[in-house]
RNA sequence: GGCUGGAUGGCAGAGUGGUCAUGCAGCGGACUGCAACUCCGUGUACGCCGGUUCGAUUCCGACUCCAGCCUCCA
């Protein structure tokens, strides 16, 4: 069995086959860069990550674009308050979130297209649904009228009359209906603006992925991806758009994430639990971040805590331990997982806990394992660490990088295990216990084995 | 109010119509001078009430609670 993915638009898991399976494409919407990116904003940054990593085993050429947002009112905003150009802090915070990602080990996509410097394409996209009479021009506006379009709300499975019912916003008065959204606005002269046939304005958020997958990767793509809150508006107001503006389907498979909670409750301004992924790395390594956010289904809500952060490091302690006994096993490159348990689980919709389940038990076996079979088994799980982004530095550096002291450094502490190890020889054992105690309170964790004492960070 | 999705052992979290998730933590044992690492063993978990069934945590219905969206927040 291929690849089942669960698609939003339908709710059913499909086998997933390509437009083209010479060229697959996937686009996940990318950061509106106004602030830093929190733990949330990575949650489907690692999950289409992972995603991309699988298919490129299966597939020859993935296209997996990610968007900069770097224009929009909170980025206008955000910049006069900072007295920068709007330019300037975009590309200060973009290079910040390129940063952190990098930090959680996700690869960098394929294409990361600026929505600045797609403003012709929005443009002509809006003007061709004013053509086709999908688009009107309202007081220096140009709105998207949702009635032109039959199955509008398909993806979100809401209606007309449902949007109405439940609309507690008061209507803009330039909207022949509530529901019509903008594709572009008028800009005053102190925002930034871009002339068009309907003055000087910038697009709307929904208009730019739109536009942007349609100038990259074409009329149809695969997978479009991103958190469920996207669901409606801004996917629903994509496949408008672009279905109206090119006809056909837009995308084949819609794939969102849920959200993730805080200590048991949604992050949010109000109560001031937002964790910052810059934050976050300097108190832990990305990949137990990493692991910590693949710990869950995509699909399910995520509770994230600090106890949950130490499960992951714990649980990665215990797949580099298997990684460090046979650190010094060469391993062949070559190695096919498709068909194992652990790919399997991955083709299954994604599924990175069960995918987590059985890379335990390929450390058990290690652990287990007679010389002759280290090999195979420690490049089997080197590749699917591999996959899920994780496994893939030194054993012995994971276990000595210590991200919370320099109390000690590893001179001292080898020094330090010199001295005991002369007391065992000498059978002063208390000397002995003396000294791995005191290294203990610094951090310091001694392990004896055959080969000698080796230490880790606690 | 409308739409979507949830409720699994101390914690996290898969899955299934009928002996097993898995990890973390705990407990017992082996190993060890003692530990740590590792290995072995160990938990009458499936929101509530009905129904279908030989048998339901898993299917169906009601109920309770929770979350998200309906406002350019992943």
């Amino acid at each position: 069995m291929g690849l089942m993915v669960y698609n939003t638009l339908g709710g059913v898991k499909q086998e997933f086959q390509p437009l083209n399976p010479e060229r697959v494409t996937m686009y996940v919407c990318g950061p509106t860069v106004y602030n830093l990116a929190h733990i949330g904003n990575a949650r489907p940054v690692v999950v289409f990550d992972t995603l991309f990593r699988l298919l490129q085993t299966q597939f020859d050429e993935v296209i997996y674009a990610r968007n900069i947002t770097d224009i929009d009112d909170k980025i206008i905003a955000g910049a006069r308050d900072s007295g920068l150009s709007m330019a300037e802090f975009a590309a200060g915070y973009t290079e910040q979130y390129r940063q952190d990602m990098s930090g959680l080990n996700a690869l960098p996509p394929s294409l990361e297209p600026h929505a600045t410097h797609h403003i012709d394409e929005m443009i002509a996209l809006t003007q061709t649904l004013v053509d086709k009479q999908h688009a009107y021009e309202s007081e220096g506006h140009v709105l998207f009228a949702v009635e032109s379009m039959p199955d509008y709300g398909k993806l979100s499975h809401r209606s007309l009359e449902d949007m109405l019912a439940g609309a507690r916003v008061e209507v803009a008065d330039y909207k022949r209906y509530p529901g019509d959204f903008v594709l572009w606005k008028p800009s005053s002269p102190e925002e930034p603006g871009w002339d068009s046939p309907w003055g000087r304005g910038r697009p709307g958020w929904h208009l730019e992925c739109s536009a942007m997958i349609h100038a990259l990767l074409g009329e149809t793509i695969d997978i479009h991806g991103g958190g469920r809150d996207l669901i409606f508006p801004h996917h629903e107001n994509e496949i408008a758009q672009s279905q109206c503006a090119h006809g056909g389907d837009y995308v084949r498979y819609w794939m969102h994430n849920a959200y993730l909670d805080i200590d048991g409750e949604k992050m949010s301004k109000s109560l001031g639990n937002f964790r910052m992924v810059r934050d976050l790395l300097e108190h832990y390594p990305g990949e137990v971040l990493r692991f910590a956010l693949l710990s869950a289904h995509y699909r399910s809500p995520l509770n994230f805590s600090a106890d949950v952060l130490e499960q992951a490091r714990s649980s990665l302690d215990g797949l580099y331990g298997a990684l460090r006994e046979v650190r010094d096993v060469a391993v062949d490159s070559e190695v096919v997982l498709a068909g194992e348990a652990f790919y399997e689980a991955l083709n299954d919709d994604l599924n990175t806990p069960l995918a987590i389940a059985e890379l335990h038990a390929l450390a058990k076996s290690l652990n287990k394992a007679e010389a002759a079979d280290q090999a195979g088994l420690k490049a089997r799980m080197l590749a699917a660490g591999d996959l899920l982004g994780i496994l893939q530095c030194d054993p012995e550096d994971w276990f000595q990088s210590s991200l919370e002291t320099d109390a000690i450094t590893p001179e001292q502490i080898e020094a330090l295990i010199a001295q005991r190890q002369q007391a065992k020889l000498d059978k002063d054992f208390q000397t002995a216990d003396s000294l791995r105690e005191q290294l203990k309170t610094l951090g310091v964790i001694l392990e004896d084995s055959r080969e000698g004492t080796s230490w880790r960070r606690e």
